[in-house]
RNA sequence: GGGCGUUUAGCUCAGCUGGUUCAGAGCAUCUGCCUUACAAGCAGAGGGUCGGCGGUUCGAAUCCGUCAACGCCCACCA
């Protein structure tokens, strides 16, 4: 049989992964079985494949492929999402490229521009993903703006408007000048940043002595003084008590302002004056709302200023904080500058310092909807791996505040709500209904479709994602529909620790509130992806591999394995490319003992030999208690050292141990029996390796065994456990350890594997296993010691001392030395444990088991003291 | 500013309710091997006073206190 040395991933994945959608592996549709489901985190329409997702979605294969495996209806759903800013921005910045303004477009027309986009670029990520090898059921592909996701997220706006829950008003939001929409608190990341601290003067309006004189106020935002009201000052401060009552003028705007006093104000920071700016702070806008100020806005919404900025109308705030910082020190109105780190809010999505700013938006009340979902996860219902984000989510949960759902873009579920002629609105999930409650409402029955305007803003991108779980089974439009009412509520959540607030929280919020039920059982939070200096993988540092590229190189299989070596749940994963290269390794590994045991010729009429039938044996239960150990492994969400389990299995004591303990002589057959055990080795190995490897496992289960049309190993069965004997294993341990002593004799004393040995032992010993240590030492015979030895090299298993005579190739000089300090170490160790023993409030305390261990560790070390002295005496009457 | 977490071999991490699975695993390193499955391999070996200090205990990587470093989350004093 002709198979190549290395394996070639490119040759069988294709091929494979074509095989199983055709069979229809991926399908599921409700039936009597147990389901396990999982609904993919959909990432961005537009986007490319990461090593985030390869990562996410490599974890979620496994335990969909796990599932399927253990006879489960196992159903993984895909999908994608319209992710409104960032697809907005992309279409945006694309149209800029070919000279067209955003602004001068209608609505209509950019909606046309971005659903194109969306069909050119939309969908390359789930191509992406099949090469992985990712076992959706593709037939269920979902995307957050499709029809019925879409009247699914208008219907829950309508009910929970008619809930009371959804509110429109004037707000301080983040304004995000770049995309020019309000964001939410989630969406803005705070960052350390070196700016100025400056004291500007603010001149009392006619002072006591008559004389110029200024409050001192210090400002990070020298531009917004333009929008100051007031000054504030502490009404405990004796520094600023002079200021009581007075009015200043605020430079460059020459208008009169108010002192006012609120303890609010920090008396020990700058000058203890602080300006009030209600239109861009929102301290200031708490202020400004309890003492009744005007607010000014002094900003157009991409961040330049508007008529209340004078001469500065037009100008960028940053190009105007620089402007600014001259003129005051022109006039001499900056009394100085400090250096100053302070935190400013950036946006998530374009990375420019967000804006504070008063807006009409809609939000929705929170605190009543988080109740049942933080309950859920306090009580374990929805359990978290690792449990360490319980913590994280329960004070966010405590704490939430209402969600600003709408945004000022057009790329995404426009808000179903219209406005009357007269002012007022109504919401409606279609245009006739909002026509018939707008009459209603009005009493004008002669209103026209063409009356109302609908709402220009659309709805922040989770207020869809955070219906995933139910609307991709349709329902919320169906609620009781077969298929939500089998697969909710899913199973496992396979998601990153960053939108444990954007998703996780709000989709178990929905869950209770449209199925009264948690929406999945178990999430998995995954690490961020890092580099190998630690820092996070990222378009903008050019720091992240291809995917797909390295897939092209190790094979998907291998790169699984890569993302899984080091990947324990929500630790990061420092990815370096040496662990794919591990991965190809091993399939490689994989590769050539199915070559090996390919390559046999079969005897069935041969009889087995002893060492073959101990090794099955041992292996059976090897095997089977790898399996219970992943089993437990699996249970607690630990699937890296699942996996280092069973690549263990396989490398060492199938490979290393079992195969070369069975293998026949050179182009000798080997017996039926042995081979036939073998085979069913072999096949259990690849069914545990399959949900890490599927490809290469396939390929090998396919050739393993002549299969039947329409087989796979996809679809099989995990193989079952039988009870395992603990003594038997251990019995094993040492002969693996007698196996070793042997070979470390045969390097040192430089001696090849071809020349026969034999082997002497005093003390205990199972003969049974004599087979197996001869095969694997080349042995002639292993036999009890006489006492007549002369020349051996030997070496201690517990307190059972191994010798191999030598003649007069061995060195007692060495020999001597050798055992004399092994004597040293011990006698030291017995004494450690006589002192111990000797010791009466230990032996008073401590329980009787672990005294009686103590007692065996004395006893153990006293045998074997005596076997040294026994060998060094021997050697030294040679000499 | 508040909270959470981490610190064990060169790297990434296991070590549950204190005592033979207590100092471990994988990778990396070193030595010897082109042995007819695999050099992307085989066989061996070395390597850590378990972050520092103090305490509880007969006994501490494990429990308590404290300090330090790092990471994350929340808040956002101009």
């Amino acid at each position: 049989m002709e198979i190549a040395s290395k394996y070639t991933p490119a040759d069988v994945e294709g091929k494979w992964y074509q095989y199983w959608l055709e069979k229809g592996f991926f399908k599921s549709e409700p039936d009597e079985r147990e389901p396990y489901t999982i609904v993919i985190p959909p990432p961005n329409v537009t986007g490319v494949l990461h090593m985030g997702h390869m990562l996410n979605n490599t974890i979620q294969d496994i335990l969909v492929r796990r599932a399927r495996m253990q006879g489960k209806n196992a159903c993984w759903v895909p999908g994608t999402d319209h992710a409104s800013i960032a697809t907005e921005a992309k279409v945006v910045a694309k149209l800029a490229a070919e000279g067209i303004n955003k602004n001068d477009l209608t609505r209509e027309a950019f909606l046309e521009h971005a659903w194109e986009w969306t069909h050119k670029h939309g969908g390359i990520i789930l191509e992406q993903l099949k090469k992985l090898g990712a076992s959706c059921d593709w037939d269920r592909t979902c995307f957050t703006m499709d029809e019925k996701r879409s009247e699914s997220v208008i219907k829950v706006f309508v009910d929970l408007y008619n809930k009371g829950l959804i509110y429109r008003g004037i707000r301080m939001v983040n304004w995000d000048p770049a995309a020019q929409t309000a964001i939410s608190d989630e969406e803005v990341i705070h960052k350390e940043e070196h700016g100025k601290l400056y004291y500007i003067k603010y001149e009392i309006v006619a002072p006591d002595s008559g004389e110029r004189a200024f409050a001192v106020v210090a400002t990070t935002r020298p531009e917004t003084i333009f929008g100051d009201v007031a000054v504030c000052i502490n009404p405990n401060d004796p520094k600023t008590a002079h200021l009581k009552g007075r009015q200043v003028v605020v430079p460059l705007a020459g208008r009169v302002v108010p002192i006012i006093e609120d303890d609010y104000v920090d008396m020990e920071f700058g000058t203890g004056c602080l300006k009030i700016t209600p239109a861009h702070d929102i301290n200031d806008y708490i202020l400004g709302e309890k003492y009744h100020l005007e607010t000014i806005d002094i900003f157009n919404d991409d961040g330049t200023l508007n008529a209340h900025g004078l001469q500065y109308e037009g100008k960028d705030r940053f190009a105007v904080r620089r402007q600014i910082e001259k003129d005051l020190a022109a006039l001499g109105l900056l009394e100085k500058v400090e250096a100053y780190t302070n935190s400013v809010g950036y946006s998530e999505r374009t990375d420019v310092p967000i804006e504070p700013k008063l807006s009409m938006q809609w939000f929705l009340k929170m605190e009543h909807l988080a109740k049942p979902a933080l309950e859920a996860v306090e009580d374990d219902t929805i359990r978290f791996y690792p449990a360490k984000f319980k913590n994280m989510y329960r004070h966010w949960m405590e704490n939430v505040k209402d969600w600003n759902i709408s945004r000022q873009l057009w790329w995404g579920h426009r808000i179903p709500a219209y406005y009357l002629p007269e002012g007022g609105f109504v919401v409606a999930g279609t245009e006739e209904e909002a026509l018939r409650l707008a009459r209603k409402e009005t009493g004008n029955e002669a209103l026209r479709p063409e009356d109302l305007r609908q709402d220009e803003d659309c709805l922040d991108t989770w207020f869809s994602s955070w219906l995933w779980p139910i609307s991709v089974f349709d329902g919320i439009n169906h609620p009781d529909n077969a298929e939500v009412n089998y697969y909710y509520p899913t199973n496992d959540l396979v998601t990153a620790p960053e939108i444990i607030f954007f998703w996780v929280a709000r989709m178990i919020i929905s869950g209770y509130e449209y199925r009264g039920d948690a929406c999945f059982r178990n999430v998995y939070f995954t690490g961020i992806v890092r580099d190998k200096l630690g820092r996070k993988m990222s378009k903008s540092l050019g720091n992240s591999p291809d995917p797909i590229e390295l897939m092209t190189r190790y094979g998907a299989d291998g790169v699984r394995m890569g993302m899984l070596l080091t990947s324990p749940a929500g630790n990061d994963l420092p990815f370096d490319e040496a662990l794919c290269e591990q991965g190809r390794n091993f399939n490689n590994k994989i590769w050539n003992a199915f070559r090996l045991v390919k390559g046999w010729t079969v005897d069935e009429a041969a009889p087995q030999p002893e060492a073959s039938a101990t090794a099955v044996k041992w292996f059976k239960m090897q095997l089977d208690r790898t399996i219970e150990g992943m089993d437990d492994l699996f249970g607690k969400y630990r699937l890296s050292e699942a996996m280092m389990a069973v690549y263990k299995l396989f490398w060492d004591e199938f490979s290393s141990w079992y195969l070369e303990i069975i293998k026949p002589g050179y182009e000798q057959p080997i017996d039926g029996a042995t081979y036939q055990a073998t085979l069913a080795f072999f096949d259990s190995l690849l069914r545990l390796l399959h949900p890490f490897m599927p490809f290469i496992t396939e390929e090998l289960w396919q050739a393993l065994t002549p299969r039947g049309e329409g087989e796979s190993i996809m679809v099989s069965l995990m193989p079952a456990v039988e009870p395992v004997d603990d003594t038997y294993l251990e019995g094993f341990e040492r002969v693996k350890e007698i196996i070793g002593g042997v070979r470390t004799i045969r390097l040192q004393k430089n001696i090849p594997n071809r020349e026969a040995l034999s082997l002497l032992v005093s003390g205990e010993h199972d003969a049974a296993w004599n087979p197996v240590i001869a095969k694997m030492c080349n042995l002639e015979t292993i036999a009890k010691a006489g006492g007549k030895t002369s020349g051996t090299a030997s070496f201690l298993v517990g307190t059972t001392e191994y010798a191999i005579p030598l003649g007069n190739m061995i060195d007692i000089e060495e020999e001597l030395e050798k055992l004399n300090e092994e004597l040293v170490y011990v006698e030291g160790f017995l004494v450690l444990v006589m002192k111990k023993l000797g010791n009466e409030r230990f032996v008073g305390k401590a329980p009787a088991a672990v005294i009686d261990a103590e007692r065996k560790k004395q006893a153990d070390a006293e045998s074997k003291i005596n076997s040294l002295k026994e060998a060094i005496a021997a050697l030294q009457k040679q000499s």
